[in-house]
DNA sequence: ATTATCTATAGATCTATAGATAATGC
DNA sequence: ATTATCTATAGATCTATAGATAATGC
C-alpha cells in the first residue's frame, strides 16, 4: 500500500541510471530488460516512465552517453597523468581495469543496430568521441614527439581500445595477475612482439 | 496447400544454419528471432523444430560448433602458410577479414550468459581450442624460433584476436583501405608503436 | 502542488507443441 | 514409409499507457 519513496529527491533516477548501466554494459540491448531494471532497483516497470517517459530506449541513451562521458574523461585524465607513450598506456590501462568490463563491439555492432536509426550517428558520435579521439590524440602526440611510427592512428587507436577491454577477460581466463597481463599488453603495444 | 519441398533432401537443414549463421555471429542471441530466420530462409518458424528440436538453443550451438571448427581450420592453414610471424599474422588477418566479421565478445561475454549454463564450459572451451590455442600455438612456435619475446601466451593471444576481429571496423569507419589496416595492424603487433 | 511511486491492463512479440498435409524415395 | 513442411494455437514475456495513491515540500 505505502508507495515507498524509498530515495531521495532525484536519487531515484540516479539508482535507475547505475543500476541500468551495470546491465546495458555487460549484456546486450535486447537481454536487458525493463523488468531486470525495475526489481533491482526495487520498484515497479511502470515507475522507470516517470523518469524516462521515452521508456527502454531512452533509458539506454542516457546511460550510454553518461558512461561515455565518464570514459572521456577518464581517457584524458590517464593521458596526462602520464608523462611517454608507455606510462599513458600502462594509465589508460589501468583505468579499463577499473572500471566494469566495456564490450565495445557489444556496443558499436550489435546494440547499434537494435535502436532506432535516427539515434544512430549520435551513438556513433559519442563513442567516437569518447574513446576514439582521446586516443587518437594521445597517440599523435607520441608520434610528434618521436615516440611513435607513423601509423594510421584510427587503426591503432581501434586495436588498442580493443586490447584493453579485452583486459578484463586475459585475467579472467588466464593464471596471470591483472599486473602481469597490464605490462605484458603494454610491452605488447609498445616494443611489438620481436624480441628487443 | 503446397508443402513447398524448395530443398533437395537435406538441404533445407543447410540453409537454416547457414542463415543462422550470419544472423547470430552478428547479433546477440536474445535479438535473432527464430520468426528472423525462418523468414529469411523461406520456412515456417515451426519447421525449424524439424531440423533442431531443442528449439533456439540447440540451432544456436550447431552454428557456434560449426562456426568455431571453421576457424579453427582457417586459422591453422593461416599459421601453416606463412614462413615467419610476419607472415602468419598477415595470413590470420587475411582470414578474418575475408569471412564476416566475428563479434568475438559478443560471444564469449553476452550471448554466453543467456544459454543455458550446463552448456557454457562447452562453448567456451569450444572457442578456445578454435580461436585462442591455433594463436597461441603460433606464438609459441614463434618465440622457440627466436621470432617473439617471452609474453604470457594467452594474454597476447586475445589481444591478437580481438585486433583482428576488429579490423572489418577499422575499414568501415576510417577512410583507410583494408590492405592498408592490415599492414599497419600486422607491423604494430610485430614492431611495436616505437619508431623502429 | 509536486514528486514518485503503485495497480491494472492492453497489445505486441516470441518460443514451442500438436497434429495435418504434401512431396519424395523405395 | 520417410522427409519436410504447413496451420493453429497455447503460454510466456515484454513494453508501454492510464489513472490511482501516497509521501514530501511549501
Amino acid at each position: 500500500m505505502a508507495a515507498k519513496t524509498q530515495f531521495a529527491y532525484g536519487e531515484g533516477k540516479e539508482r535507475v541510471l547505475h543500476v541500468a548501466e551495470e546491465m546495458f554494459l555487460s549484456r546486450c540491448y535486447s537481454s536487458v530488460t525493463l523488468r531486470d531494471i525495475a526489481a533491482e532497483v526495487g520498484i515497479k516497470e511502470a515507475s522507470l516512465y516517470y523518469h524516462f517517459p521515452g521508456g527502454k530506449e531512452e533509458l539506454f541513451l542516457a546511460v550510454l552517453h553518461r558512461s561515455m562521458a565518464a570514459y572521456r574523461t577518464g581517457l584524458e585524465h590517464a593521458a596526462n597523468e602520464g608523462r611517454d607513450l608507455r606510462e599513458k598506456l600502462t594509465k589508460m590501462a589501468l583505468w579499463f581495469l577499473s572500471r566494469r568490463q566495456l564490450n565495445l563491439q557489444l556496443i558499436t555492432d550489435s546494440d547499434l543496430a537494435e535502436i532506432d536509426p535516427s539515434k544512430r550517428p549520435e551513438v556513433e558520435r559519442s563513442a567516437y568521441e569518447s574513446l576514439v579521439k582521446p586516443l587518437v590524440k594521445m597517440l599523435s602526440e607520441a608520434e610528434a614527439a618521436g615516440e611513435s611510427a607513423s601509423y594510421n592512428k584510427e587503426v591503432v587507436a581501434g586495436a588498442v581500445l580493443n586490447t584493453m577491454c579485452d583486459l578484463h577477460n586475459a585475467v579472467r581466463y588466464s593464471t596471470v595477475t591483472s599486473e602481469e597481463a597490464l605490462t605484458d599488453v603494454v610491452d605488447m603495444l609498445v616494443d611489438g612482439l620481436r624480441p628487443r
